[in-house]
DNA sequence: GTAGAGGGTTAACGGTGTAAACTCTAGGTC
DNA sequence: GACCTAGAGTTTACACCGTTAACCCTCTAC
């Protein structure tokens, strides 16, 4: 039973906003003029004027819509990793075989967060002192994407596949940061590193050796 | 023609004013108290008025020394890479074996991360929107960095050294920058996550298997 | 008919980086 | 001593920023 019509207590704060209505609604419009703004003129133009003025409302009834624009890049965060999170379960839907099925995780990954560089700065290079932490349980998400890689290392008989796909996660997120942050040696092919990357992810799981010992 | 007999030639940064000599100066009590607000507050609380308030001046003064915000951060960078320097050229020094030595560097580069969790943002996690690209001149430091590890992992009969070296540092950024930013699942040991990286960087530096198996 | 609530507005506060114009002081030259 | 100049530092101001408080307008419920 979706309760509306007489949409009485609805608090828009983050609930979900139902009563998907005819018209798209100035809460969807923020949200869709705000994530055109980051992705056609990055994360420092995103100010709450710039995103009224794109809309055509003004600055302050965005905050009947969102509790402040935390709360507004949050809901793009959730989108970015909604999307992301469909990349992912495509690959592990058309992939049974776990060495592919890993590669292409891999590639997924990189492949996102170079086609969407905004988006992936948002979601996973802002950096906690000019935003609040988002929100643990949305990270549920994030984690699932996770597991999506932990299970396929589990199959291939990987070293303590959650850890391991922690591990996948730091390396791949390593290379997108340093990368889309324009950190890496310029003389450097990035395609290449980045088939690197994949390729050397099935070292990366592999149990280390019992001993170190002499080589 | 010859000014005065002070030091003139003296070029402490990115052509800086000559300033004075025997007094702290004004430009090094600026750059002190930027680093100290940035280590004590975060780089956020890094604003030019209260780096004014804490030396004593007025913000527009600050641009006498520097040209604009951004070759301040710059000015702080550079003070990070050469501390960040020190650290692996200490244990380059100290390990003459080079698997020692490729792990002492690993443990270095997170310790000092964690150590000095502000100056690392600064250094390596702000975003390119944000910032001005810190000149690409200064990253040669940066890059006698990865030199370390090149040839630790070159004696060790690593693969394409120059490459894995920088998938190493992929691999450590990654986890560094999820750690700080706290992205990681809050129920993972992080110091059990930093030893397996390290650990599982001899397994990254391998070649790969000549064949991504068949078929 | 009237009360009330929700969506929207205007005006304002304190903060930011930065540019322009001004003042003050020290040194060099006649 | 008088004048000039250069540079360090200050005041003032601009155009932004996120956010709050107060107000308004329209619709619905009783």
């Amino acid at each position: 039973m979706t309760p509306d019509s007489t949409s009485r207590s609805r608090r828009p704060d983050d609930g979900g906003r139902a009563a998907g209505a005819e018209p798209p609604g100035l809460r969807e419009r923020i949200l869709a003029a705000a994530g055109a703004l980051l992705v056609g003129e990055g994360y420092a133009s995103l100010s709450m004027r710039r995103i009224a003025a794109e809309v055509g409302c003004t600055a302050t009834s965005i905050y009947l819509h969102f509790e402040n624009k935390d709360a507004l890049v949050h809901a793009l965060i959730e989108h970015g990793m909604e999307a992301l999170h469909e990349e992912l379960r495509r690959v592990v839907e058309a992939e049974p075989d776990p060495r592919r099925r890993l590669a292409g995780l891999c590639r997924a990954y990189l492949d996102f967060g170079l086609a969407n560089p905004k988006y992936y700065e948002v979601m996973f290079l802002l950096h906690p002192e000019r935003m609040a932490r988002y929100p643990q349980e949305k990270y549920r998400r994030a984690r699932r994407n996770l597991e999506f890689f932990a299970e396929a290392i589990a199959e291939l008989g990987g070293a303590d596949p959650t850890l391991s796909s922690v591990l996948v996660w730091c390396l791949l997120h390593g290379f997108l940061s340093l990368r889309l942050s324009g950190r890496l040696d310029a003389h450097l092919d990035p395609d290449r590193l980045a088939d690197q990357a994949v390729s050397r992810v099935f070292q990366l799981i592999q149990p280390a050796p019992t001993s170190p010992s002499q080589s």
